[in-house]
DNA sequence: CTGATATTTGACCAACTGGTCAAAGGCAGG
DNA sequence: CCTGCCTTTGACCAGTTGGTCAAATATCAG
């Protein structure tokens, strides 16, 4: 029944979620169309249907496999280790991710304000749990001294918004600095504002 | 030739300008149809274009009028005021705006994410300048020693994406929050951030 | 080579989209 | 009441969209 998939399946199955993924993230899913899809791929709109049941299906496929990267690194901080580097490097992660997959940030970006209509059960599922988890972590860290007091929510708002920033409005950023890159002076200025909020 | 609209122009423009704002701030330019605006408005489609003249009529009005509310903030940034107190006020100001006018901040991400297609201009004009003028300012403070040293660009860049963050992403914010007011929280979280950055 | 299976595509369709237009309805000044 | 203008709309159109399907083609095991 559960066939592997054959070489060429598991190449144009590739083909066509990167291709999902460089049309949605800039169009949103309303936005694109299949033919934009198929054009990107390099194959036939009928073809995509032979590998993907519907536009849907592959816009689905791609948020249900970058939701797992997206939620990773708030999965590896570490409740035992230093707080301030734990929480510079989880920040730090996220917005070497900006850098490397802004198209993936972009793509979460237009499902979340357009009211997120498919992922939003996982929101209030999986990742409210885990940002609980982390909360009482960082409380149980202010509790001990160890970090300043700080709503450890606003916190980690605050480490995505400036993170994700420099994805999700590279055309701005790129606007006003020009050719200067953004990242270098982003990791310094995201260090200075953590430490300048956390060090007791 | 230039007459004055009527009352029922005035009415009628501003109901599709409301509409057009609920839906394209939702879905995007090319998410949107005029039938969706239409109903939204309350009129029929071709009453609408009767009003403007096209969709992209009514969208680019739209962005019209709210680029100026938006760039006004910054403006109001006072050079000769107290260093700390100005950007402080700066940035409680954006979130006000992200509190009270959160669909004009969904309109301009949805835009910008998308690669501000019919903003760009904008954006490395008159905003980049604006931005210039404003980082030779705080570039000032810090040299005088009244601010800590910090890159202008990236501090602007944080104060947006800290207080956007709260509009265009408002339902990750409520899934996450709960039924809790997330600007109360929001505001002593981002003058403790700014404080902690910029107190020499 | 051969047959079976996997892959690809041209032609097509119904629904939707932005936009047009002529005709109808409403309304103020005379 | 009438006249002229502003407003509204039903019917319509051409282009686009997601999706189907039967036929054609490529692939591969024996």
């Amino acid at each position: 029944m559960a066939k592997t998939d054959t070489r060429i399946q598991k190449k144009n199955q590739a083909a066509i979620l990167d291709a999902g993924l460089v049309v949605f993230s800039q169009f949103g899913f309303r936005g694109s169309t299949l033919d934009m899809v198929a054009v990107e791929a390099g194959l036939s709109k009928p073809n995509l249907l032979y590998y993907f049941r519907s536009k849907d299906a592959i816009y689905t496929a791609l948020l249900a496999k970058l939701l797992e990267n997206w939620l990773e690194p708030l999965r590896e901080l570490n409740a035992t280790g230093d707080p301030v580097t734990e929480l510079l490097g989880y920040a730090n992660r996220k917005l070497d991710m900006s850098q490397h997959y802004p198209r993936e940030s972009r793509l979460f970006a237009n499902e979340i304000i357009q009211g997120a209509p498919r992922i939003g059960d996982v929101l209030s599922g999986e990742l409210r749990e885990l940002v609980d988890e982390i909360a009482i972590v960082i409380n149980g860290w202010a509790a001990a001294g160890r970090i300043k007091p700080v709503d450890p929510y606003h916190l980690i708002f605050s480490i995505w918004a400036l993170t994700q920033h420099y994805a999700d409005f590279a055309v701005q950023v790129e606007a006003i600095l020009g050719d200067t890159d953004p990242f270098d002076g982003a990791h310094q200025h995201l260090e200075a504002m953590l430490r300048g909020l956390l060090t007791p």
